[in-house]
DNA sequence: CGTGCCTTTGAGAAATATCAAAGCCTGTGG
DNA sequence: CCACAGGCTTTGATATTTCTCAAAGGCACG
């Protein structure tokens, strides 16, 4: 199966590679089609490729050793993930998962070099996407240590609806379903918590939601919440 | 005042150069000698320089809007740090203080891709000290998502004591000065609470602290706290 | 049309912060 | 060389936040 090169065309990482460099880097990739709930790789594998998701959302998660769950981020369509190579890493520090199916281009880590070389404004992007993913881990550390979890959770729902919101006719709607128990993973907390802060929300027709999908009527109050 | 070369000789950045390259490389740089308590950049200032601590402890933290300081870590000697470029940033996202008095190599920001084209070994370094913190940081997420502070405090004094620790007559020292309250800003508590805890292992012989000096005793009784 | 998640809500328990006060080092300046 | 100011530490009492335990109802998909 021939990928189409404009797949490539407006993604950061080779937006700077003429038509013929684009096909060059589809040849050399594999597409991965994963379903929902599927993952990707997991926390402690060797790093053997690094990922481009096409399109579909991945939440990416750690278990600490109590085997509770921890969820890092979610990553929108467009990005570089598993990119553990970067850092001089051999196994990956987390596993991936696809929340709605996913379409993902994969290369073997052993490209990482020649990618960075070869290609203008790859290594510039791919750490751009680091510097920007250890930013968004210091604003969460400095979160989970100053904050209350009802601030932690209007947050967390703020970024999902910023990251990952679509318009719809009553305000925002968050682009994947999403349960109690993912937030409360999300922020450190407990599905419960998480449901009483929702519930009160919901009177106060900040947010609404219907089973695992939930819309932000408004983001200003939502936004006062989170300090 | 002519810098000698052997003060590269043992650090891994610049492991692999030759007498020429390390002497070029010092005379590239500016030293600093910083008292305890003044810091070497501030959040938020433009990132103007890279650093190479060479003598004494550096401790790196940020302030949150309302103002409440959380410390994200300690550089032992021999380090990179404030290397904001290799990231793609062009400010210090947290303010370097010198905990005690510091010995420090700063070259210009300007000179970085030199350093990574020109020196072998040197970005490898680099990225690696990146992938440390990054990781760090992850298990600081992880356990403040999942921990409770007793577990907290007893991890960061045993890092603390591993990263900085000093042999001494009675145990393991700390090699700097350490207050509660530093040591709540480290773990996203209060300094009451980690005096109550510290008090109470010094009831059970696990630390010994004098004024804001910590000793670690038992070594495997705190680790055991931890989970 | 029932089974397995998902959600809600109450009651009580536990962890930790906050408020308050007092005592203690130590480095400094007279 | 002493006294004292300012930071550091301890501890009690109380308040608050959040978790845990428990139970029941709801939705969706097979």
């Amino acid at each position: 199966m021939k990928l189409d090169p404009s797949l490539l065309q407006n993604l950061p990482p080779f937006e700077r590679l003429n038509a013929a460099d684009r096909q060059e880097v589809l040849d050399l990739a594999r597409i991965r089609r994963v379903l929902p709930g599927k993952s990707v790789f997991e926390e402690g594998m060797d790093a053997t490729h690094f990922h481009l998701l096409l399109d579909g959302h991945i939440r990416v998660e750690r278990l600490n050793p109590e085997g509770e769950k921890v969820i890092s981020l979610h990553i929108p369509p467009g990005q570089l993930f598993g990119i553990a190579r970067a850092l001089g890493r051999d196994i990956y520090p987390a596993t991936a998962l696809a929340v709605t199916e996913c379409l993902i281009l994969v290369w073997p880590t052993a490209l990482w070099e020649t990618f960075v070389e070869r290609y203008d404004g790859f290594s510039t992007e791919a750490y751009k996407v680091v510097g920007n993913r250890v930013s968004e881990m210091n604003n969460r550390i400095m979160e989970l240590a100053t904050q209350h979890v009802e601030q932690r959770v209007a947050r967390a729902i703020l970024r999902l609806m910023q990251q990952h919101g679509r318009d719809s006719e009553i305000g925002t709607q968050i682009a994947f379903p999403v349960t109690r128990k993912v937030i409360s993973e999300m922020t450190g907390s407990t599905l419960h918590t998480v449901s009483r802060l929702l519930s009160r929300w919901e009177r106060q027709r900040i947010v609404q939601s219907q089973h695992r999908h939930i819309f932000v009527l408004d983001e200003g109050r939502l936004e006062k919440l989170t300090h």
